[in-house]
RNA sequence: GGUUCCGUAGCUCAGCUGGAUAGAGCAUUCCCCUUCUAAGGGAAUGGUCGCAGGUUCGAAUCCUGCCGGGACCA
């Protein structure tokens, strides 16, 4: 069931009902279904909302300009509404700013209007996001995973569902053992003291590096049965290489929980890889057992030629997993261990085929809750050369970029309060700057597309960026303390009579309408816009209509009631992408 | 070859559950700080929405085919 949670849709929704059933009796339009057509007119000219009258010209048997003009005239002229009429074959209104201000500002200002409720269909879903390596450094292509995981998860809660937020570190595998391989043998450089996992993660490149050179040479032989022994070591959990991994992978998480902590997200659960290892290979042998499963080749598996999906191999000849092996199991296990209805993934379209296959053998096996897991996908980050790639080493790591950010920001922007603000105030602004104008890049876009991460391009924080929209916010919150903003002052919201000042109401009414969106589409996307031009339609208010001298006390105070607004929904916004409103910048 | 994603202004992208003159940012050229933060605002320039059909009162949006590019599978 839909909920009319705008209230402004709602009673204009109620007005035409009611002069559709005067006026056409015999159409049949439930009012939700009104509701649903209703939008905000492409310009202030021709009114503030539209309802289409092209659904209704078959069963009225009239042009729709006609309809528009008939229901115009049905409609009376209250509450919110000022005013209705027939522009074409739409049916416009025009609203009363009175009404309009007093309805939404309120709401906003007392919070309420962030507490509703918003979808009644709620599933307990999991989304699991961002799957790090531990050995490997975390560079921006892993940000676009985190911003968007991020951002789903608050977006998905603030529209009343019940989240859980997973990651799944790999922790086990080749690349593990490659870089102990290199820690061993080859590495002369001392292990710092700081940043270790940073540090372990330039140890896998060079073990990579070093690997690849020496393919073909005479050492490849032994490098190959190197790499084997720690394999096998690690397998049986056991002696110096697992001591090893056990103590280096600490590194790792530690690096993880502080970008985790920076970014301000945090997990229900941790699933690691190096779990569901030796569990997986059970349930696959359990599987075979039960005749589930084939052996084709010395490999057992499971054919899904008929479903277009290849031959999905779980066993390999040498007895060991795979990734899909451990996905089959991990699923089942999410679902036993926390009941959930939904299972979303977000990992790169990359990996499409292979979630292709784990859901068809989920499916296969009997695993009735297969068809509720869903692989969100979205396409990665890419340099300007070409794609990112630790295994090569050509990758912008992640704390390169944020102290270049922060440094770019400083210099250019927040060095000059250095005799007012403390050296912590500055930092801090610059942080959540950065961090602003990373999360807005990485989510802005649609998630089929790729994103090329250009360091210039992104060191620059004009135009349609995070910080763009934390200044509308900065700005605001200064100028409510210098007019000495307070919920008790007396404002007159008839006075809005400014295109720039409507604009901004109806724009603050949609903002709940946005994130449902968001929630349903599983994109950020259009909550960055709807940001995005609200914050524009701000400026221009701001900078067409004086407040602390406007014309009257009642006007004055209007607008402040509105700027206020703006800045909780802008903060609001903000937060659920992720992102932090400075006090001032 | 199969699957899938993308193709909208010079560049980067919104818009795609069909609807009113296709919107931004960047870049270029002009204005606007003795008024609340100019990380800002205003204006100009810039478009056969890849091509061709189809469905529809109406298509950037849906369907089919083709062309070009990416990814995955083989």
């Amino acid at each position: 069931m839909t909920i009319l949670h705008n209230k402004i849709l709602d009673q204009i929704a109620t007005e035409i009902s009611i002069a559709l059933k005067s006026t056409f009796s015999d159409v049949e339009m439930t009012k939700e279904q009104i509701y649903a057509l209703i939008s905000i007119a492409p310009n202030m000219k021709m009114g503030h909302f539209a309802f289409p009258c092209f659904p209704l010209a078959k069963a009225t048997k009239s042009a729709p300009n006609i309809i528009s003009g008939k229901l115009a005239e049905a409609i009376e002229s209250k509450g919110i509404i000022s005013e209705a009429k027939g522009v074409g074959p739409y049916l416009n209104f025009i609203v009363n700013p009175q009404f309009l201000g007093n309805e939404i500002t309120k709401e906003i200002i007392s919070g309420d209007y962030f507490s509703k409720e918003l979808v009644s269909d709620r599933p307990r879903t999991m989304i699991e996001y961002s799957q790090p390596n531990t050995h490997k450094e975390l560079h921006v292509g892993h940000m676009r995973n985190l911003c968007l995981g991020n951002a789903l998860v608050r977006i998905k809660k603030y529209a009343d569902q019940e989240v859980i937020a997973v990651t799944y570190p790999g922790d086990s595998g080749t690349h593990v053992a490659k870089c102990l391989w290199f820690l061993k043998y080859h590495n002369k450089e001392a292990i710092p003291e700081t940043n270790k996992g940073a540090w372990l993660g330039t140890i896998y490149t060079k073990a990579n590096l070093l690997l690849e050179d020496e393919l073909g040479t005479d050492k490849e032989t032994t490098n190959r049965e190197q790499l084997t022994a720690i394999l096998k070591e690690l397998e049986s959990q056991k002696g110096e290489y697992f001591d090893l991994w056990k103590e280096t992978r600490e590194w790792s998480l530690e690096m993880m929980k502080e970008t985790y902590k920076w970014a301000d997200v945090e997990f229900d659960r941790w699933f690691f890889e190096s779990e569901v290892d030796s569990p997986s290979l059970e349930l696959a042998k359990k599987l075979y057992e039960e005749g589930k499963l084939v052996k084709s080749e010395g490999a057992i598996g499971m054919n899904l030629e008929e479903d277009k999906l290849g031959f999905c191999i779980l066993i390999k000849t040498d007895g060991t997993g795979l990734y899909a092996t451990k996905d089959v199991a991990l699923a089942v296990k999410k679902f036993e261990e926390f009941g959930v209805e939904n299972n979303i993934y977000i990992v790169d379209t990359r990996q499409a085929f292979h979630f292709n296959q784990v859901f068809k053998v989920l499916e296969k096996i009997g695993f009735e809750q297969a068809k509720h897991c869903h692989h969100l996908q979205y396409n990665f980050v890419e340099l300007p050369d070409g794609a990112m790639s630790s295994r090569k080493g050509n990758i912008v790591p992640l704390n390169n970029l944020i102290h270049q950010m922060e440094a770019q920001i400083k210099s250019e922007y927040l060095d000059k309060y250095a005799d007012e603000w403390t050296a912590e105030e500055i930092q801090n602004t610059a942080s959540m700057i950065a961090k602003g104008a990373i999360n807005y890049g990485m989510t802005r876009f649609d998630n089929n597309r790729k994103i090329v991460f250009d360091m210039k391009e992104w060191l620059k924080l004009d135009g349609e960026t995070g910080p763009y929209l934390q200044y509308v916010y900065a700005r605001i919150n200064s100028l409510c303390d210098k007019l000495s903003y307070s919920e008790d002052l007396n404002a007159d919201f008839s006075l809005l009579k400014k295109d720039s000042e409507i604009a901004l109401l109806i724009k603050l009414s949609a903002f709940n309408d946005i994130v449902v969106q968001c929630h349903e589409k599983n994109s950020a996307t259009s909550l960055c816009s709807y940001l995005y031009e609200l914050g524009k339609l701000y400026n221009s208010f701001y900078a067409d209509s004086p407040i602390a001298k406007a014309e009257s006390e009642e006007l004055k105070n209007a607008r402040l009631f509105l700027s206020k607004s703006v800045s909780l929904v802008m903060k609001q916004g903000l937060q659920l992408l992720g992102i932090e409103a400075p006090q001032r910048m």
